[in-house]
DNA sequence: GGGATGACACCTCGATGCACTTTT
DNA sequence: AAAAGTGCATCGAGGTGTCATCCC
């Protein structure tokens, strides 16, 4: 059954009135009827069933109501700029394009994944880096963009707004706190997004599904499977930013954060209004971000799987607990979170004065919006890329190779954000002689998102797996390149102050790409490298540099 | 024994009210 | 002089991790 949210008497007023009908929606959690006109009450958001007319009408797809307060709704549309955000758009770090991928038209769009009451993602040995919609815990989900950095004409490209934090726990495998009223995430998921119709409106809603089939246990200071998940519990799943549904001028305008979706193991919550998205505890799961087109009628058109696109970052996965259970885990929240500043040994000397250092926007940096100004923090994020990859290829990749199968070795890039015109691309990632394997793993992710192939055919999960190293079965992929396990790009480093980088494949095929396309101006480089204030400007960079490129000095 | 829960201290956030300044 | 705008302090609500305790 689907249901529907209707917006407050502001945001009708403040909207079209073709958006009026666009609170129908999602979630997975079978037939059950997790908010309905049955259980509405009278001080929530009223909601009412109805049907989209989706493949299956088994599909429970329920948006959460988030909670809107009246003065947001009013100015949904045109929300000022204010030096804040500004503020914490300078501070925040890397912003990196995933660009959704067609719908497959034979198969039921984005209803179709909530079919099953917990989807998983079956992953390979390192979880979270190979992913495979398998049918036993989840329908395949053609549309689920994972790593392709291709920007797909009239589609809609997503950019995850503090990666290099999420990178940062993602190291230690992110474990978020579940707890019966609800807890945030932390770091919360806070999405750019760009390719979409000014004109048009969409909703904008992030799901949470199982990563894997395994129970997890913490023993022996990691991660270990203990048994299988159970992929029978209901519960919402679904949370609607409260700014949906907005139109793509809205949205591409700012940042969208989901700072205020929580996390609970409450079954009973799905009966309440909340923000709340119900887990397990001591389960993986993986984050999505759908976008969603909506009609003139404001409703949801998911036949037309154009319609619907869907978003995965690997490194947004997680651990649900409910107590932390790696010690790294716990600092990198105490060192990152605003309101566990308390708890911060040093907290006077270290942090007053110093939070436009730290790396991601946080709840507190960034108290006013869900929603941030995208201009400034598109140019952040095109900065951070462009010393990201100077950085990593100077200091680690003496030449770069490429996938043996690709034709066309000349990258054209449609912006700075290095996204290429390519509607295929992929991305493989060479981490020479890297000493451990997750240390492997996640510089190639790191990499994976500057370095673009063009040429290729294989899907985004193709993509992926290959990236890390992992076939679409999980099996570590052989590596007879000597100097990496995985396959991918090493730069020429000895070339790169030319117009031109130039790279050679793993066959030995000289490759060109425009080092502009790559957002390498001239006028950029020579700033880079004569610039002495550099990093005491960027210092959300240099708080990447320092930190997460110590995964490429490991490498 | 291990996970779940609730109380606690510490902190941030955001609403509110007030005083002051600027504009009409 | 009155209205509107701005800046600041205050305070309660709520978000943190920690710890003791409970429960299975």
């Amino acid at each position: 059954m689907h249901l529907q949210q209707l917006p407050s008497p502001s945001a009708l007023a403040s909207k079209p009135k073709c958006v009026d009908n666009a609170f129908k929606h999602i979630i997975a959690a079978g037939d059950e009827c997790v908010s309905s006109s049955c259980d509405t009450q009278e001080n929530e958001p009223p909601l009412k069933r109805l049907s989209t007319g989706m493949g299956n009408p088994t599909n429970a797809l329920d948006y959460i109501p988030a909670a809107r307060d009246e003065s947001e709704s009013a100015d949904k549309c045109n929300l000022p700029e204010s030096s804040q955000a500004r503020e914490d758009f300078e501070s925040s770090s890397a912003m990196f394009s995933y660009s959704g991928q067609p719908m497959v038209p034979a198969l039921p769009p984005l209803s179709s994944h909530y079919m099953t009451p917990h989807p998983v993602i079956s992953n390979g040995p390192y979880n979270g880096l190979s992913y495979a919609y398998s049918q036993p815990y989840g329908q395949t989900y053609p549309n689920a963009a994972m790593y392709p950095f291709a920007s797909v004409p009239g589609k809609a490209q997503v950019y995850l707004c503090n990666r290099a934090l999420w990178f940062k726990f993602h190291r230690h495998q992110t474990e978020m706190i579940i707890t019966k009223q609800g807890r945030r995430m932390f770091p919360s998921l806070s999405f750019s997004v760009s390719g979409l119709d000014p004109t048009c409106h969409y909703n904008i809603v992030v799901d949470v599904i199982l990563a894997d089939p395994n129970h997890w246990r913490f023993q022996g200071g990691k991660w270990v499977p203990c048994g299988k998940a159970d992929t029978n519990v209901t519960g919402n799943r679904v949370y609607m930013h409260p700014d949906s549904p907005n139109t793509g001028a809205h949205w591409m305008r700012q940042e969208i954060s989901f700072g205020k979706l929580k996390l609970t193991n409450n079954k009973g919550a799905s009966s309440n209004t909340t923000q709340m998205i119900v887990l397990q505890s001591l389960h993986k799961y993986q984050p999505r971000v759908h976008v969603i087109e909506i009609n003139k009628s404001g409703d949801e058109d998911t036949s037309d799987p154009d319609r619907v696109q869907t978003f995965t970052f690997p490194e947004t996965q997680f651990t649900s607990v409910t107590a932390y259970q790696n010690t790294d885990i716990t600092q990198l929240k105490i060192d990152h979170n605003p309101f566990a500043k308390g708890f911060r040994d040093n907290y006077d000397k270290s942090y007053i004065g110093s939070d436009t250092d730290r790396l991601t926007p946080t709840p507190g940096d960034s108290p006013h919006s869900q929603l941030l100004p995208a201009s400034r923090y598109a140019m952040t994020s095109a900065l951070f890329q462009e010393q990201f990859v100077n950085s990593y290829t100077k200091s680690c990749f003496p030449t770069l190779t490429s996938d043996p199968g690709t034709a066309d070795r000349t990258l054209t890039f449609t912006n700075s954000l290095a996204t290429s015109n390519q509607s295929q691309e992929r991305w493989f990632v060479s981490s020479a002689a890297a000493p451990s394997y997750e240390t492997d793993i996640n510089s190639a992710a790191l990499l994976s998102y500057a370095l673009p192939v063009t040429g290729g055919t294989s899907s985004s999960l193709d993509y992926y797996t290959s990236a890390t190293g992992w076939d679409s079965q999980g099996s570590l992929k052989n590596s007879n390149k000597g100097i990496s396990n995985l396959p991918g790009w090493v730069l020429d480093a000895t070339l790169e102050r030319s117009p031109q980088l130039n790279y050679m494949s793993e066959d030995g095929d000289m490759l060109e790409i425009d080092r502009s396309a790559l957002g390498v101006s001239e006028e950029m480089e020579g700033k880079d490298a004569t610039d002495s204030t550099w990093n005491k400007s960027q210092a959300s960079i240099k708080s990447v540099d320092s930190s997460d490129l110590r995964i490429m000095e490991e490498a």
